[in-house]
RNA sequence: GGGUAGUUACCAGAGUGGCCAAAUGGGGCAGACUGUAAAUCUGCUGGCUUACGCCUUCGGUGGUUCGAAUCCAUCACUACCCA
């Protein structure tokens, strides 16, 4: 028999919180949560972390678990939660993993590419040389150095060539060897995808984009309720810490340093957060093997994930 | 009643005779994506399914001119100032 995973994926503020803890409840099973930001400690207001009631419902994982200055990425979501799962399928035969980070889910479903992790030095030493020399100068760097990542890469994207100079600085092999599953998200290359231990479900959650807006209005108004910006100035220290380069904490930040007023920085929250929503809705509809609902649609999820439990292949 | 400034695309706002379908910003829409991804980056945004091509736009109308968003007349509206 092979164990499920349920991944519940969709945009932010679409409601997958609360049918996820409704499923898991039902089935008795663990929720992973696959947030890049809700993983980790002392955001919780701004990243809509689950509540301590929601965390009683059912066992979760992956969430608060993380200080700001810990590094981590989707590759080392990928080997935790294929370690974690190979336990947990142990007394489970069924487990959820839910959230709305594309690349996450996406190293957890088809797997990512070995890549070494860039050394500290390495990292500071070319950031500062961005600083210094400028992006063309780079860029030309990495056509001399690695020519089939340059034609491939978005030479615009200077986080992306840095990023290639940074492998290859780091391991002296161009950053486009270590690439193997170049085009991971097509279909044709299913067969290059790893093999998991478990079958995956997908259930994708979307609603109509003015009912999804509001509701993201709504949420953000609640969080400047409950307090965001206080969670905020809690997190000054921290700010330029990746984890806050988040919707949310980075217009807090300006209102703290007076550079914009508060009503200014809701409405920019609540537009970042709309295009963010949009950006992760624009990844997922490429996946074709999601199946789509409205979160309203508790009994058809369950219809479809009933069909597809382990005991009854 | 008098005076002054203004009316430009979804909004704000440049443009004061041809290089203007019209800068720039906002908003909106669409897309890319393998290592801190809630990040980072890109394209479009008058119409014509595509266009270095055509058509219709810069408050209304009428003029001047080879040519007008730009000049003139007039009407309408808006803002401020003086009564």
């Amino acid at each position: 028999m092979t164990p499920l995973l349920i991944v519940i994926l969709g945009p932010t503020a679409v409601g997958k919180t609360e049918l996820t803890l409704s499923i898991a409840e039902e089935l008795g099973c663990p929720i992973l949560n696959c947030d890049s930001r809700q993983i980790y400690r002392s955001m919780r207001i701004g990243t809509a972390a689950p509540t301590e009631e929601q965390l009683k419902r059912a066992r979760h994982y992956f969430v608060g678990q993380l200080s700001l200055n810990d590094y981590y990425s989707a590759a080392k979501y990928e080997q935790d939660v294929l370690q974690l799962t190979s336990a947990l399928y142990k007394k489970h035969d069924t487990l959820i993993l839910s959230g709305g980070s594309m690349m996450y889910i996406d190293a957890v479903c088809n797997g990512i590419d070995d890549i070494p992790t860039v050394t500290e030095e390495v990292r500071t030493h070319l950031a500062q040389r961005l600083q210094n020399e400028g992006p063309d100068i780079l860029l030309e760097e990495l056509r001399l150095v690695d020519p089939e990542h340059y034609d491939n890469v978005d030479r615009k994207n200077t986080k992306r060539v840095v990023h290639a100079l940074e492998i290859f600085y780091t391991t002296g092999k161009p950053y486009s060897s270590f690439l193997t599953r170049k085009t991971l998200r097509s279909s044709e290359d299913a067969h290059k995808r790893p093999k998991r231990p478990f079958r995956i479900l997908k259930i994708g959650l979307n609603r109509p984009r003015e009912e999804l807006f509001e509701r993201i209005n709504t949420r953000v108004d609640n969080m400047i309720n409950s307090g965001l910006l206080h969670e905020a100035m809690s997190l000054m220290p921290y700010r330029h810490e990746n984890a806050l380069n988040t919707v949310g904490y980075k217009e807090m930040f300006n209102v703290l340093d007076g550079t914009w007023e508060l009503p200014m920085a809701i409405e920019r929250m609540k537009k970042n957060t709309r295009v963010y929503a949009k950006k992760q809705l624009t990844w997922f509809m490429h996946d074709k093997s999601i199946s789509w609902f409205h979160p309203n649609q508790h009994k058809e999820v369950m219809d479809l994930i009933r069909k597809n439990l382990p005991d009854n292949e």
